[in-house]
DNA sequence: CTGAAAGCGCTAACAT
DNA sequence: ATGTTAGCGCTTTCAG
């Protein structure tokens, strides 16, 4: 295998071909009338010197990268871990590459998204992390979409894709209820966060239904983290002395399981018998034999699949929809850490041979 | 804010503020002779027509994009998020962006680079898959770095960055054998992988240093994975006929995890009193509660500072140094899933008010 | 179906 | 310090 150049272009192609570059130029582009013949030719000597087409400057003519910007916060939650991971097989499998920026959760996204419109990116899908109105329309006035994944901003511009949280908090207090809880505790997210504020709403709201006074719920911030919620699990419960809430809401999976954690294993307390707790998302690590967490499934596959189809990545040229924002419906898994009562019994998620991947 | 073009180029600007389009391209420039004065004109606007460099067209000329290309398999192993968690920061305070590349773990990754390469990547990190020697001269040939993390192939021109796996088994081995071991088994991961190669090889060589003959250390494959080590535990250890082994060596952490709550939840065993395990990795869910897990450090950081080193970003012309493999020291960290032996007590991980990012 | 030629938006000499 | 000019590697008219 000789070097004869380190990086051939589409002329050293043609000339050892034979052909006129533009015939190169065709011969990697599906669909272009080229005769089949000729194809093979560029074809063939492309391979003698390992040329490889540059998509950068196929990109400056074409306006299109066929890049899309993920802006990710909280790697510390698996959540997000496995909406990158399906981003990334879909995204892959339409010829897309996916690029990432991570930011601290919860902070300005502008220097994020400032950095992808540099790589004239077709398109930003952002799960964490503040979004100002003004990039925002940077990003719309270039035509690229911006889909806001597990969030929406109030009067923003941008799309989003996401659960009703305000549901599923709802089914998370109707479980509770059902299970004859009287006293709840809540450890919340990122306070600024919509998702974290939906769900809390959803659950004050139905217990409210019932008479339970705001007040009467307490609520702890657990930094949507596991250790952040296990120091939380601990203000909450530490004190022996006062009465103990029996039924707790960790906002997301992975707090729920941070608070489980510190509960069994530095208050000895038994999960369901003294207490009963709840989460939400339904990440893989939910099912696993310590957790067996009853919570909010929410439907990853379909959000994906939303979101990807609010970019419409096929038509480029398509005006932006502005601010659509259609909840999906969540759907609540029973396990075994809210007692069942017998009118759920037969919800009760089989989990058995059921990898994680699935 | 007017909406004047969709994407203002560096003309437009100089059009605005009057001046040539070199010199918005040198305001631009860090370092590059301007004056002060007409840099802030140039800036302005800029400001005003909302313009963003486009480095897709700047690297057409600089032939740097300043992306890096990260190949990762196997996501489901925390392990590997954390290291693209941590390359994402680093390569963003470089001023780097980081291109995602998701496949099959243990499959072809030639595909995936062949992709990159189309978008003229400035380096290659690959963290799973297999490398043929096509693509590694492939990249090599034009000057592009592509380093293993945490593997190396034999006789390979790339580089490899990974820490002493035959010394970590060891180290395991060392640890049970204090503790009073007498019988062994472990979960394997990729049988193609040196990494989980090399874990075996060290473990098996220092109990066969002891006389244990290799024919007694049972082993079954775990598919690198939560389930198939939990699968590979019941297998190894559901036979209740059978005597069981004392100590299981999950070669990495989160299928030792996967085996400690088959063992526990599936075969009522207690660790480590029924039975011994040890993990690898050292992943931040290794210290959690319910698992605190003896195991073997990767020093991470020192390996992400190695393959940024090994890639000399900032000497782009350098040529590339083929084949360096200077595997890091590991550590053992002792944890509650081997009985301490008194010479060991004052190594005991203190956990304590360590948060998971730390 | 094919080749010639004109850019895409920017950087990097090269003059001045 | 600044403007002019020539590309970078490709796609896309436009003729033929």
């Amino acid at each position: 295998m000789k070097r004869i150049s380190s990086r051939a272009t589409s002329f050293d192609v043609a000339a050892l071909a034979g052909v006129s570059q533009s015939a190169v130029s065709r011969a990697f582009t599906p669909g272009s009338s080229i005769a089949e013949e000729k194809r093979a030719k560029v074809l063939e000597a492309a391979r003698k010197l390992n040329y490889v087409p540059n998509s950068i400057a196929s990109s400056l003519t074409t306006k299109r990268t066929n890049i899309i910007a993920l802006i990710l916060g909280n790697m510390g939650n698996p959540f997000y871990v496995h909406v990158l991971h399906e981003f990334s097989r879909r995204l892959q499998a339409l010829g897309r590459q996916v690029l990432i920026f991570t930011v601290d959760p919860g902070s300005e996204s502008d220097e994020a998204i400032l950095r992808a419109l540099q790589y004239q990116i077709d398109g930003v899908i952002l799960t964490a992390a503040q979004l100002s109105t003004r990039m925002t329309s940077l990003c719309h006035d270039r035509g690229i979409p911006i889909v806001l994944f597990n969030r929406y901003i109030p009067g923003s511009d941008a799309s989003g894709v996401r659960c009703d949280n305000v549901g599923g908090g709802r089914l998370i207090a109707e479980a509770f209820l059902a299970a004859g809880a009287k006293s709840f505790a809540m450890i919340t997210g990122d306070p600024k966060g919509t998702t974290s504020q939906d769900r809390v709403r959803g659950f004050v709201e139905r217990l409210m239904e019932e008479g339970i006074r705001r007040s009467e719920i307490e609520e702890v911030g657990g930094q949507s983290s596991y250790d952040g919620a296990a120091r939380a699990a601990l203000t909450l419960f530490g004190d022996r002395a006062k009465p103990r809430p029996d039924a707790l809401f960790g906002i997301n999976d992975i707090m729920a399981m941070g608070a489980i954690d510190a509960l069994r294993y530095r208050l000895a307390l038994k999960i369901p018998d003294d207490l009963m707790v709840a989460g939400f998302d339904d990440i893989p690590e939910a099912r696993r034999a310590p957790y067996k967490l009853t919570t909010v499934r929410q439907p990853i596959n379909q959000m994906v699949e939303q979101t990807l189809a609010l970019m419409h990545l096929d038509e480029p040229d398509r005006p932006i929809e502005r601010g659509i924002d259609m909840p999906l419906a969540s759907r609540l898994i029973w396990r075994s850490t809210i007692p069942v009562p017998p009118a759920y019994r037969s919800d009760v998620a089989d989990d058995a041979g059921m990898d994680e991947a699935g």
